[in-house]
RNA sequence: GCCCCCAUCGUCUAGUGGCCUAGGACACCACCCUUUCAAGGUGGCGGCACGGGUUCGAAUCCCGUUGGGGGUGCCA
């Protein structure tokens, strides 16, 4: 009871005070600090928007800095890819919310001074025991210390600087407690905390430390990453008060999982943006899919204006838990994105799938106007933008080719055969416009008393290849008359054969 | 093992004590439309993990159980 008391007073104290500070004093600083170890991840990315919502909420500042601290995954050509993933996503490194990038590893000289800072201070401590030793004494001790792994054991031996010396954080008694604008107040026990590595044996920063010391220097206000660095908080926080600095304002959100729940990865998941943006997700989409990861604008629809989400989100109505990243939905996404944009936006966006070297013909066998002429056909039928190729491939190949589970269910029927040589006369000489080659297939049908639907199923394989696809007089009146009754007669002569 | 976090349809979510016989979206199913496939329309299936409290009243607050997850590096 009277714990909970003044733990109350406390925390609406130091509540004003911040408050106040932040008022007079700061513009909020949001940072976003990946390291370079590979292809961008989707969790990084939504990361990153939550820091680029906020700064653009509070004008406030966007500071990306790049974690390259040693480390043989660290490679700079990942670098690259970071800043062209964000500039996608919106990010935009010429916008004025923007700061950096700054290079963590520029920073050696500081991380280090700052850990000896904490020695000369007694607040940190020399110490030679090897890994090895640490577990040795673990498993000796048998029940598990007080601190997990490490024990202490060079806390009082004096120990300075030396081959083999690592420097370690004095965790002071008592207990630590993390605001955390997503999950409120946590709080560690000092004594669950060992002792940590600040200074490698070789004398280089860890993560720990060199994360804080920048984030001090950059004028850091408002730390907002994932949940698995929950337990680095009380850590890093205990390294701001040691430095004499006001710890940020935290945020831990949900990490994103698998279909198995556990935590993405890039080993085991798909999971880099650079993929989806190759396979044709529209930048807009994925904004807006992975906003709806662990939080959701107002209203019954998830789709939105980016604008609607900046003014809407909120670190304190994110969820607490975990969150599947489906996806399929995030394909529906892109189609419902697809289907929104005019057909000069949808062409434009195509552009890449249909020229170059994505593209699955020769380049001059390529007609620009005959896509325009297609594409709103094609357009609320795919996905992905790289499905388009497919969908429209047989229009720009000489020949299209046949898919044998298409051919062998489309002229199964007895009917097949001669209702397509019928159609292929009735081509000969009716007027070459989609309206009148549909009635000329459709005449056959009554005929034959078959349905449409059915019966233009040999024709579709004979002029596409395949037995889906978009709406065939269409792209048949863009084929033309010899180039279709030619396809005809390949598919008649292989049915013979 | 230890520390920490979490728990609403299969999935993502709305819900902050009465508006909830729990709303939306994706997926799935059916029907309509239809030139195959889509798109669109209509409808359907499906959820507050469990057990105790608190309260006139609990998906919402508290405790416990169970179940998930994260962390436990001289990685970041």
């Amino acid at each position: 009871m009277f714990a909970t008391a003044t733990t109350i007073v406390l925390s609406s104290s130091t509540t004003h005070t911040e408050i106040a500070l932040g008022q007079m004093a700061q513009t909020p600083r949001y940072r976003f600090a990946p390291s370079p170890t590979g292809y961008f991840h989707v969790g990084g990315a939504r990361t990153a928007l939550y820091n680029w919502i906020l700064a653009l909420q509070t004008s406030g500042v966007f500071v990306l800095r790049i974690e390259d601290t040693d480390d043989s995954r660290n490679n700079p050509q990942w670098t690259q890819g970071i800043i062209d993933a964000l500039a996608w996503l919106g990010i935009d490194g010429s916008d004025s919310h923007f700061e950096g990038p700054y290079f963590q590893s520029a920073n050696a000289a500081l991380h280090v001074a700052a850990a000896e800072k904490l020695f000369a201070q007694g607040k940190a401590y020399y110490c030679d025991l090897t890994t090895e030793d640490i577990q040795k004494r673990a498993k000796e001790s048998g029940k598990q210390s007080e601190r997990q792994g490490y024990d202490g054991y060079s806390r009082d031996r004096g120990l300075g600087p030396g081959p083999g010396h690592v420097l370690r954080f004095r965790v002071p008694q008592g207990k630590t407690v993390v605001k955390d604008q997503v999950r409120g107040e946590v709080e560690f026990d000092n004594s669950t905390i060992e002792d940590f590595v600040l200074l490698r044996s070789n004398g280089s920063p860890v993560f720990l430390i060199a994360n804080v010391v920048d984030d001090i220097n950059q004028g850091i206000t408002h730390v907002v990453r994932a949940e698995e660095h929950l337990p680095n908080a009380p850590k890093q926080q205990m390294i701001w008060d040691a430095l004499g600095s006001t710890p940020p304002s935290w945020a831990h959100v949900p990490v994103l999982v698998n279909e198995q729940r556990k935590k993405l990865s890039k080993r085991r998941d798909k999971v880099a943006v650079e993929q989806y943006r190759e396979e044709g997700i529209l930048a807009d989409a994925m904004k807006n899919y992975l906003m709806t990861l662990g939080w959701a604008p107002t209203g019954d629809t998830e789709i939105v204006p980016f604008q609607k989400i900046v003014d809407e989100f909120a670190l304190g109505s994110v969820n607490h838990s975990p969150a599947f990243f489906d996806i399929v939905k995030m394909q529906s996404f892109n189609a419902e994105y697809i289907r929104a944009m005019t057909v000069d936006e949808f062409i434009a966006a195509c552009e890449v799938w249909l020229t170059g070297e994505r593209a699955p013909w020769k380049q001059a066998d390529y007609d620009a106007k005959v896509f325009a002429e297609i594409a709103p056909l094609v357009q609320t039928r795919v996905q992905l933008l790289q499905d388009v190729p497919s969908m429209v491939d047989f229009l720009f190949c000489e020949m299209p080719a046949i898919d044998e589970a298409s051919y062998v269910k489309a002229f199964s029927a007895d009917w097949a055969g001669p209702t397509l040589l019928a159609i292929r006369e009735g081509f000969k000489n009716c007027e070459w416009k989609a309206d009148s080659l549909k009635a000329v297939v459709e005449k056959i049908g009554e005929e034959n008393s078959l349905k449409l639907g059915k019966l233009q199923a040999p024709l579709r394989v004979a002029v596409t290849g395949r037995s889906v696809g978009p709406p065939l007089f269409e792209p048949i009146e863009l084929l033309g008359r010899d180039a279709t009754i030619k396809r005809i007669d390949a598919v008649l002569a292989k049915k013979v054969s």
